[in-house]
RNA sequence: GCCUCGGUAGCUCAGUCGGUAGAGCAGGGGACUGAAAAUCCCCGUGUCGGUGGUUCGAUUCCGCCCCGAGGCA
């Protein structure tokens, strides 16, 4: 089996080179994307659809943005339509910026335990009031080799470190990711720093073009949504919480969200960039017929023993 | 015209009782295994508005000038 990834940073021109792939293979899209798998989340997250593409794209709109979704989840969802494209004799076109996504198809991960709301509430009550440092060092003294890896300021990670250890009563599992589970072809699309501050720029003022603040409105007036969310956590919702309080004003807002949206895309580029089989192409100055000949090649897949050998 | 308060990092500002200065934000780099558009780590030399003076030494004190905000005429 072999798969296709096209990632990248927001507004490098993903969507558009995987439906053009998708559309030259006679096959389908399979987005990497934690925000566009929300229903009612179309415009703040730049959703393509099917409709859109012309091209069937699965894991867009799969499910309420009043549930919390996860990387665990989205990797068994995810594989399995790989799988049956494959037995169809299509190539999977693997498209998104969400790295841990991305990883998380590419590499057999063990995740450890499922999450625990309750066991969760609990360290993050502990965690008021001892402080992360003495979190940290309880981490250490059950597991330090994953004590290690965790800043004690990086609490997120910890409680959930702490987390699979009271679930399980174990250590985490350490988990092999070197080896793919499949060949994979990955083609990062890395524009120019300034090029692509542009494209987000002029992305996020269309987006409010497009009614991005109505369609927040409606998330929080009749979904009902709260900004503490999952979903409102992301760039283009979140940013509107201050805004409605009447705290800032529409440029502080859209200036927010550009500022948000290119640290995003900085930390996206610092994702990919560690794969060493990602190859690099700067999709702001070839054409998009090129890049799609150049994706749909047979050539540049990395298989397992091929990434180890080359990582070690 | 006079008086007052400001002028310090790209931005907002702190500070130096005289020994050439530091926070937040922005920016740059990095990490990432059931929250990942999340979370976290590292990186701070700038004619301290200009110019004279006092001083061993001035961004700091004094004079003058320029710019901004306010007040009085």
């Amino acid at each position: 089996m072999k798969a296709l990834f096209i990632v990248g940073p927001t507004a490098c021109g993903k969507s558009e080179l995987a439906a053009s792939c998708a559309r030259a293979a006679g096959t389908e899209i399979i987005s990497c994307d934690s925000m566009q798998i929300y229903r009612h989340m179309d415009i703040g997250t730049a959703k393509t659809t099917s409709a859109d593409l012309g091209v069937p794209v699965h894991m867009v709109d799969i499910v309420e943005p009043d549930r919390e979704y996860s990387a665990f989840e989205y990797s068994v969802a995810a594989l399995d339509v790989a799988n049956s494209l494959c037995d169809r004799g299509k190539l999977p076109v693997f498209a998104g910026g969400t790295g841990l996504y991305a990883h998380s198809v590419i590499f057999p991960l063990t995740f450890g335990a499922a999450k625990d709301d309750a066991v969760r509430a609990e360290l993050e009550e502990e965690l008021k009031v001892k402080g992360a440092r003495a979190m940290w060092e309880q981490l250490n003294a059950a597991d330090p080799d994953d004590a290690a890896k965790i800043h004690p300021n990086n609490t997120k990670r910890l409680i959930r470190a702490l987390e699979i250890l009271r679930t399980t009563g174990g250590a985490k599992p350490k988990g092999q990711s070197a080896t793919p589970r499949f060949a994979v072809k990955m083609l990062f699309l890395d524009p120019p720093r300034d090029a692509l501050r542009k494209a987000i720029d002029a992305r996020v003022e269309k987006m409010f073009d497009l009614g991005l603040e109505r369609e927040v409105r409606r998330l929080v007036d009749e979904l009902k949504l709260d900004f503490s969310m999952q979903s409102m956590q992301a760039i283009g919702y979140r940013e509107f919480a201050p805004y409605f309080r009447n705290e800032i004003g529409l440029s502080e807002l859209k200036d927010q969200i550009k500022t948000d949206t290119r640290r995003y895309a900085k930390r996206q580029e610092t994702w990919f960039g560690r794969y060493p089989f990602a190859l690099k192409v700067d999709p702001f100055s070839t054409d998009i017929a090129s890049l799609t000949d150049m994706a749909l090649d047979d050539s540049g897949y990395f298989f397992g023993d091929r990434y180890a050998a080359e990582t070690k």
